[in-house]
DNA sequence: CGATTGACCGAAG
DNA sequence: CCTTCGGCCAATC
């Protein structure tokens, strides 16, 4: 059962080394994986997400600091209580001061 | 197997 | 400044 091979796994692990309180984008963690064209490859694994607990899938967002994945987090505003749970505060539907906490992968890491 | 979509990004008009 | 188009990869229809 793993069709996909080891790409997604290497998404789903940049993801849980997203620190607490911050938040990255999906072009950064393809840039960091070298798909750096391929963010929508990115979004798709993370669709694959939504049975893994491990996975702070709520961290991540898209370039404009945009919870364009909240939708898939059950149609609640569990994605923004979960980042407002670790100190991000959430603005209709955008990280506040999103470049302070974006994390960037091939930054940091 | 061909066409469409998708939690995106960047450039161009 | 805002809108539109293209690209790139994989999964689904």
């Amino acid at each position: 059962m793993d069709p996909q091979g080891d790409f997604f796994e290497r998404v789903y692990e940049v993801v849980r080394q997203v620190p607490y309180g911050r938040v990255t984008s999906y072009g950064a963690i393809a840039r960091y994986l070298g798909t750096a064209r391929s963010a929508r490859v990115v979004g798709w694994a993370m669709n694959q997400s939504h049975g893994l607990e491990d996975l702070p899938a709520h961290r991540v967002v898209n370039r404009m600091g945009l919870l364009t994945g909240k939708h898939h987090f059950g149609g609640t505003r569990l994605m923004e209580q979960l980042l407002e749970n670790e100190g991000v505060r959430v603005s209709d539907n955008r990280v506040v001061d999103f470049e302070a906490l974006f994390w960037d992968p091939a930054r940091e890491l």
